[in-house]
RNA sequence: GCGCCUGUAGCUCAGCUGGAUAGAGCAACGGACUUCUAAUCCGUAGGUCGCAGGUUCGAAUCCUGCCAGGCGUACCA
């Protein structure tokens, strides 16, 4: 319906160019958005604003001679006029509406999708979370961003490749064995003081003990440093089993999970240090290795390998961009929690250093969450190893409301995230609110079929029947739909699915509560078919949008 | 100190990257269940869009400076 309304404006400005009537300035780029107020038609366009400058005339008069050459041979229009400052409202007729009807019927479950990303490949990188504890609430919101940014790419024709970096190497996994082998001597009767900078959360302890029924005793005779290595290992590979496992409960499927610890023993690491030094970009200082990322906007020169021999974590991660660019991606996304943000410039500086095109590696960085019970914050410390786990989360308040309400905000916003809410079946929880749509119109049509009316087709003769303007309008937000996919992939925002999703569900919990109006299943067959037409192509539209989200489309509530 | 994010109704937040009269939900108040599921709906009330300037036909949106909150600012991850 855009596009259609777009293209003949665009011939219109053509059309007045070579008629003459307009300077030919290039043409401008032609936005036409949807008015807040009815009266000012279904679409509207500014072009005349923006070309006033530079044609030298009066906005009011160009878009008169705009619309002097708009031609419409399919009478996709009923109206056009010119109002306020120099907008040009279009109306479109009303039997035009009811092609989106049927388009929603005929794509099905493809509708929504579009083609802007054909033939490319993106790759997105997201939860990325060390090994070395089980996830979080701020990981499951990273993870509910991502894998439906993920659907929400392919949707509209990327080639999507979700990955997982898995830090399975450096200080953090050293310290994950040495808290595990430190546990184990205790719970086999060694008096240690546990240190404070070792991982203080309990599952340590479980790790332990798991380790002792498997092992037993013999690790106390091992040189400790063998034995937190063992340590390490067995802990890292049952925690990101336990990692993988979550995510999987959550209905996040990773295509691709990439161990750091590959980029050291296939040489990658030394590989680009070496490179990177001889281009003098890493430079030795007090006897540690820099990477000169102030050359690219950092603030400060940044450690690549330490004094004492050992690299930072930043070494490793220009080895593992390096290897996303040269795995031929036309975009990659890193999807990171807020608290990272400081290490967005050294990235982008690595990323321009190694002579690749910044703009096609995009950050996208979550706020934390604020965990809340009935309004009252859930104490949590990650230092003391009190925190409440995604797990514990998806099980008291089920999938469907985690994810939902983890995408229920701009991912730039901090997010207050309520177990209570969560779990309440009211209007204060869109979870609910929208799935209930699915239900009912699930349960008019099993009403419906009860009553033989069992065919979902068109009918030429619907255009006199579905003529109510509440009807029209809830055709008209159906018509949004693809687009509101498409700019939720352009500006990498998924949270505008929800919205979109709730504010359909509304028109149609409405338009279902005036049950003397608009009663779907009547004695009047014609009707009944008409309407049953309208109320499962909402039903295919919630259906669509919810699987975007990993949330479930239930036929009884 | 510097950097990033946020500041919109009493509360929680949208606002289509500059458009016409700023929108939802909750809370408050008043209504609607003989029904295709009330996990719902209808109505009323609620605003100097943090503050002050600037840019232009037009600003919640862009620029500058303040104010407040969060996060970051390591040879930690």
């Amino acid at each position: 319906m855009k596009q259609e309304l777009s293209a003949l404006l665009q011939q219109a400005v053509e059309a007045a160019f070579a008629a003459g009537h307009l300077r030919p300035t290039g043409l401008p780029p032609v936005e036409l958005e949807t008015p807040k107020i009815a009266t000012h038609g279904d679409f509207s366009t500014n072009v005349a604003m923006t070309m006033a400058a530079s044609q030298k005339r009066a906005p009011q008069e160009i878009a008169g001679i705009i619309l002097d050459h708009i031609e419409d041979p399919d009478h996709l229009l009923s109206k056009t006029e010119v109002a306020g400052p120099g907008f040009i409202n279009f109306f479109i007729a009303r039997e035009k509406w009811y092609e989106v009807l049927k388009a929603v019927h005929k794509k099905d479950t493809a509708y929504g999708t579009s083609q802007v990303g054909l033939g490319k490949r993106i790759q997105i990188e997201f939860v990325s979370a060390n090994p070395t504890g089980p996830l979080h609430v701020g990981h499951g919101r990273c993870a509910a961003v991502g894998d439906t940014l993920a659907a929400i790419l392919k949707a509209v024709g990327y080639e999507v490749e979700k990955e997982y970096y898995v830090n399975d190497s450096g200080r953090q996994i050293y310290t994950l064995g040495r808290s595990v082998f430190l546990r184990y001597c205790q719970l086999l009767g060694n008096t240690i003081d546990f240190p404070a900078d070792c991982y203080q959360g309990e599952y340590i302890q479980d790790l332990a003990r798991m380790l002792i029924d498997r092992e037993g005793e013999r690790l106390l005779d091992m040189p400790e440093e063998e034995a937190v290595m063992i340590c390490a290992k067995f802990a890292a590979d049952e925690i990101l089993a336990g990692i993988r496992q979550d995510l999987e409960t959550f209905g996040v499927s990773l295509d691709q999970w990439f161990s750091e610890q590959s980029l050291y023993d296939s040489g990658a690491v030394e590989a680009v240090i070496q490179d990177l030094k001889s281009q003098d970009i890493i430079y030795e200082h007090d006897g540690a290795l820099w990477f000169r990322t102030t050359d690219f906007g950092d603030e400060k020169d940044r450690v690549v390998v330490r004094a004492n021999g050992t690299t930072t974590y930043f070494a490793p991660d220009i080895a593992y961009h390096k290897d996303k660019f040269e795995r031929k991606f036309d975009c990659i996304i890193n999807i990171w929690g807020a608290d990272h943000h400081g290490y967005v410039p050294r990235i982008s500086a690595s990323i321009q250093a190694m002579g690749y095109d910044k703009a096609q590696c995009r950050i996208v960085l979550v706020q934390l969450v604020n965990l809340l019970r009935g309004g009252k914050p859930v104490a949590m410390s990650t230092r003391a190893g009190e925190f409440v786990t995604l797990k514990e989360v998806v099980d008291e308040v089920g999938r469907d409301a985690a994810r939902f309400l983890f995408l229920w905000r701009h991912h730039e916003s901090p997010l207050d995230f309520d177990l209570e809410l969560a779990k309440q079946q009211s209007n204060e929880n869109p979870v609910y609110y929208v799935q209930y749509v699915h239900a009912r119109i699930s349960n008019i049509l099993r009403k419906a079929a009860e009553r033989g009316y069992k065919e979902i087709d068109w009918h030429d003769d619907f255009h006199e029947i579905l003529t109510l303007p509440e009807e029209i309008q809830l055709i008209k937000l159906m018509s949004r739909y693809p687009e509101v996919v498409a700019l939720s992939a352009r500006l990498m925002e998924p949270h505008r699915v929800p919205f979109y999703l709730k504010e359909l569900a509304a028109a149609f919990h409405a338009y279902y509560h005036d049950r003397n109006k608009h009663k779907v299943v009547s004695d009047d067959a014609k009707l009944s078919a008409a309407r049953l037409y309208l109320v499962s192509a909402i039903r295919i539209i919630i259906r669509n949008g919810l699987t975007l989200m990993g949330v479930s489309a239930p036929d009884i509530m």
